[in-house]
DNA sequence: TGCAAATTTCATTTTTTTTTGAAATTAATG
DNA sequence: CATTAATTTCAAAAAAAAATGAAATTTGCA
């Protein structure tokens, strides 16, 4: 949880209390997908931040780590939770929150939970190949298998169309 | 005094594989819905077997102390994912897999997610309070505290709607 | 091109989470 | 009841995940 800052003191106390409440919220809504708390303080902060900020100022006023500031951006950028900036006069990189939540969870969906459906796929056809080959199984493993594929399948289908329906 | 566990000697090779298959499988589901590996293996575990196991032989088979299977079993009771099934003679629990996958999500939405999205609606409260008794503020925290609001609205209302379109 | 600022990388440290296992508790049975 | 098996609890250990920060790399610009 940051303290307070050089930075803070000068801002009004209330839209202080509005970042933290934001940074806040967005560090539990990470934790939800597993996400590390240094990931929703970075979102957390942007969202509220009418400005794009730089990676140093996030740094700094968040007090962490340029190196968990840098890899806590690299995984926003790659969910496309943040947008950067370019800011004429200023070498840094300057980024923002993209506030379209639909995009990060179709992002999320995509690139954390795809994969392990698509691997649950290989899992399950080598599951079904020691079925036919081995006569000592009974139906109850058959079926037990049979769920597990519409679990699956009904996983692939739903998730994508579930994004679909997002309107943020 | 732990039981010998000649089972899994005696065990087909390829029952065994599948077994182990499925307990991977779990491991990872459970994963990705930020629940330890040992929840995972005991389901996996109990998913394949045509008999109810008691805690003890569940510690044995899969080599987990006995705390991690009694915390483990705990966890999957409490979302209804398994169910302990009386035998006659024997006064030790057995449990089974609760197959209907439906009802794990439900309640891992139910007993997870909504309490996050409680405290959620609090947090807007107080920081709509904020937004109203300050003058200093523009449109633009208007704005992203209605896109807050929106985004914990819809998840309250699609998240329990998502369970009924479930059919496992 | 050469320099310095900005950023990334990654070995190490810190923090958090999970597991262990022995002690405490609970429950069944003779 | 008294005994003992079954289960839970929980402090300590182990493992896993995240953060740190200095060194390496990249980048823009003079």
């Amino acid at each position: 949880m940051p303290r307070l800052n050089t930075d803070s003191l000068v801002k009004d106390s209330s839209e202080r209390l509005l970042e933290l409440e934001s940074i806040d919220f967005f560090v539990r809504l990470m934790g939800i997908l597993g996400l590390p708390r240094s990931v929703g303080e970075i979102y957390g902060l942007l969202y509220f931040s009418e400005i794009p900020l730089t990676m140093d100022v996030i740094a700094s006023r968040l007090e962490i780590s340029i190196g968990s500031a840098s890899q806590g951006l690299r995984t926003l950028k790659s969910l496309k939770a943040i947008r950067s900036t370019y800011v004429p006069g200023d070498r840094r990189d300057h980024y923002s929150a993209e506030t379209e939540f639909k995009r990060l969870f179709s992002s999320f969906i995509k690139d954390e939970i795809m994969p392990h459906l698509e691997s649950a796929k290989d899992r399950i056809h080598r599951m079904e190949k020691l079925l036919q080959q081995n006569k000592n199984f009974e139906d109850f493993h058959q079926i037990r298998l049979e769920k597990l594929k519409k679990l699956t399948k009904t996983g692939s289908r739903l998730l994508p169309a579930l994004v679909g329906l997002l309107k943020f």
